[in-house]
DNA sequence: TTGAAAGCGCTACCAG
DNA sequence: CTGGTAGCGCTTTCAA
């Protein structure tokens, strides 16, 4: 491994210049020419550790998620990645993919690994916990899709209990009385919002709740599948289904298609999170649909607000969600 | 930010005593106890760039992904992490979602971050690219699930040609002559192989190959889904397809559905990658399946014999995938 | 068992 | 524009 003071020898320059020339200074022409061939030469590379140890920095990003495979997740870092590289900055990813003490352990592995700021998803961590870790090195945060109570940090949310009270005012507005839920754990920040916006929806238009409409699970495909057992298997089935979950969409779906029910004849369904499925179907299935791009965007750039100096208050932002639904023109 | 002088100086003991201490070593009962005490005031925490730049590792390993949304990509870094832990190592995944580009650039990014090894699922890389960047600093690699032809180094492989060609094979023995093919893009080693394994089982059968039954796109719901349509709507269409990915299973299934075909009755469909959801349909759709968590563990012990000093001759194996097929028993 | 001291490779200050 | 130099915080000899 090279080193700079090799590159300085070999060039005939002081180590200073070399670094000044890496890091985009103003040197002769000249020498800039001989300290880029000694470095091609030498197959000179910065040294990160060493860099980060005078700079403190490291240019690299955080990113902790529950789980690797949700689409969702998978759009967010998409454009959540894009931004940042636009200001030099690289994501690393992190998953906890509901492993207890995962969640804790991988915090702790970025935090003190020399990120420069942190993207989250929160799920089982106390303020408490969060505030211990956090405080290992003082970091911009970022809280994404949920967020801890009581953690103050920038913050981007969608409207979770307007997303889904919307939907169901809709399928209530096409005459359907009995709409069911399957929607994620009741532990989970999101989940509960939009278990909150299904009732609120029933409420507006004094419909009755029914517990048995509802089912409250992993936000899995085997949720949806066999969601549907128990639901469509009660004396008195629901005519519509809301779920909340891209992977619980799919479940649903599958399940409903199995036992040769009509899709939205037999039962309509109010999808999650996947539009490009959802709208590919004859006829397609009206979905609720995250503005994951613009999560992503806004999310970077108040990090990069913050790693730029930025101290105002800590920012709460909720995004809208959008209902796509290209109904068939032949109801 | 405390630092090991604070602490030294706190306990009044030297700074060498104190590494000591967080390294494990032996020392005076009385000093461990007073050192504890001044961490813990202190709220000290190793800084990971001197440690680094001491010693020039980080205990982290960088995994390199084309997506962040496959199940299956999802499940072997779950059992690799999980491996990878057990020897005191984090993951820090990085994907590059088919941008071009960034296959090469966040490569560039985990190995100058200070990586000590690397999992590596390659697509587009050349092996001249791949060995600049990874001379940068040599650390071990593990390649996953594909290869770069000429790069030597650890590699764990399914076989590929071998599934499909088994699939395709059992098809032929219930009947189905019309078999076809939706996989991924040729230019993608394992869709390659997966393309070969289905030739291989035609041939052995002395069935003609006939390409309006291929169809080869990306890895996605949508291939699976248009690909349905592409192969109905031909004068002769296929009695039965095999799939080589999730998404393509799942879009070619709901699409299936969609058009009121039961399955295997009017189609016979043979999946890939996705267990927990064939198992679970009513009929069990047979699906060749991938040893996830042995791949994961078996790349996680790999790299960690050569963190350790391993230097025997590149490793290339290959696991054979499994056929899970709850066949109804009324056929 | 402990401590003094020498760097790891880089950046940034300051003087020239 | 350039170079000398002082550390960044830690680990690791080597002596005591």
């Amino acid at each position: 491994m090279a080193t700079i003071k090799d590159v300085a020898r070999k060039a005939g320059v002081s180590t200073s210049t070399v670094s000044k020339f890496i890091n985009g200074g103003n040197l002769r022409q000249e020498n800039a020419e001989t300290i880029r061939q000694a470095i091609q030469e030498l197959d000179f590379r910065v040294n990160p550790f060493a860099r980060g140890l005078k700079t403190q920095r490291s240019r690299s990003i955080g990113v902790l998620l529950p789980s690797m495979t949700a689409p969702y997740y998978g759009s967010v870092v998409m454009s959540l990645e894009k931004t940042l590289r636009e200001y030099g900055y690289h994501c690393l990813i992190s998953c906890y993919s509901a492993q207890h003490g995962l969640e804790r352990d991988n915090l702790q592995f970025l935090i003190s690994n020399g990120i420069d700021g942190l993207v989250y998803v929160p799920e089982d961590l106390s303020v408490e916990e969060f505030e211990e870790l956090t405080a290992i090195r003082s970091i911009p945060v970022v809280q994404v899709d949920r967020m801890i109570q009581g953690v103050e940090s920038d913050t981007v949310l969608v409207d979770n209990s307007e997303a889904v009270s919307n939907a169901v005012s809709r399928l209530i507005e096409k005459g359907h009385r009995r709409i069911a839920l399957i929607s994620g754990p009741k532990s989970v920040f999101s989940a509960k919002e939009r278990q909150v916006g299904y009732l609120r929806a029933l409420a507006a238009y004094g419909i009755n709740y029914d517990d048995s409409l509802v089912v409250s699970d992993e936000n899995t495909f085997a949720t949806g599948y066999k969601g549907f057992g128990e639901l469509m298997h009660q004396p008195d089935p629901p005519t519509a289904v809301v779920t909340t979950n891209y992977d619980i969409t799919i479940g649903l779906v599958t399940a409903a298609r199995e036992r040769g029910l009509q899709i939205p004849r037999d039962l309509d369904i109010f999808g999650f999170d996947c539009v490009e499925i959802c709208t590919m179907m004859h006829p397609p299935l009206p979905v609720i649909h995250q503005p994951e791009q613009q999560i992503g965007e806004l999310a970077a750039q108040y990090l990069i607000q913050r790693l730029e100096g930025y101290t105002g208050e800590p920012r709460v932002t909720r995004l809208k969600c959008r209902i796509v639904a290209q109904e068939p023109q032949n109801i």
